[in-house]
DNA sequence: CCAACATCTGAATTACTGTTCAGATATTAA
DNA sequence: TTAATATCTGAACAGTAATTCAGATGTTGG
């Protein structure tokens, strides 16, 4: 894990009486809460997190990439990717328990596609993301 | 990464349609490849996984809900999403080591918000599209 | 100076996640 | 039917990541 040069280059020290620590913080909860719409609901960041978790992993990417071109068994995929059949299956699985791709059989292949459109953009908006020049 | 050690070698078994695996896997490599482009490359899959994980938190997601509507210092975060100040610290390292936010210190306090409009707008997506409807 | 406060840090514990392995199920050809 | 293929599954393992804890650093007011 990259680590931060601990910068800590200040200079400022004007009492900062203005904005929010006025009091010491276990004490003024109430005061202190005031200020904003409530943060994110714990279960909506639980959804959105699980989602962002299913999308963060450089092997189902990689999936979802070939995926995002046409449609694939899972031999082929594993083979396109570079992982053993079982591994592309469990990720597969996954994939599938969320909605992110859905499957049809084929006799004794199963072939996997994005689930829809929205998957697909979502995919897309992400590596335009990173495609960004001057990140 | 390994690579698929299992070996195939058979014949070819048409069940009247044809898509990819006419032939064992491992043999037919160049057939099944006409892929239009490779497969994300595993550098760039990385660094989109490493980006998506780093949102895929429920406990960061709530902080950045936060920062995207003002800045605000670590204690007030703490109380805002209900953890205590030192594992608010230890994420806000993280989100701060890869540029999602930015501090300015202020006396004891220090104050963070998000990075740029960049992190704000990628944030917005997230949400918007988890609050489609009917998904 | 000292005491209270705000934040940060490293180490340890815990929890989670992905892969591998061994084998199960299903399909098809011979 | 049996043998080969394709996929799936559960359990164990390994690597990673988040939280807690104890304490360190830096800041301000008395």
């Amino acid at each position: 894990m990259p680590d931060l040069p601990t910068e800590r280059t200040s200079e400022i020290s004007d009492d900062g009486e203005d904005l929010c620590c006025d009091l010491p913080h276990n004490g003024s909860a109430a005061s202190t809460q005031q200020l904003q719409q409530a943060p994110l609901s714990s279960e909506k960041a639980q959804r959105m997190a699980e989602f962002l978790g299913f999308l963060a992993d450089p092997n189902r990417l990689r999936i979802l990439s070939i995926l995002a071109e046409q449609e694939m068994c899972v031999g082929d995929l594993a083979m396109a990717v570079g992982m053993n059949e079982s591994a592309v299956s469990h990720q597969l699985r996954t994939l599938r328990t969320i909605r992110l791709v859905s499957s049809r059989k084929q006799g004794r292949h199963v072939f996997y596609r994005l689930q829809d459109d929205h998957v697909f953009n979502f995919y897309q908006a992400v590596v335009e993301h990173l495609d960004e020049p001057a990140k």
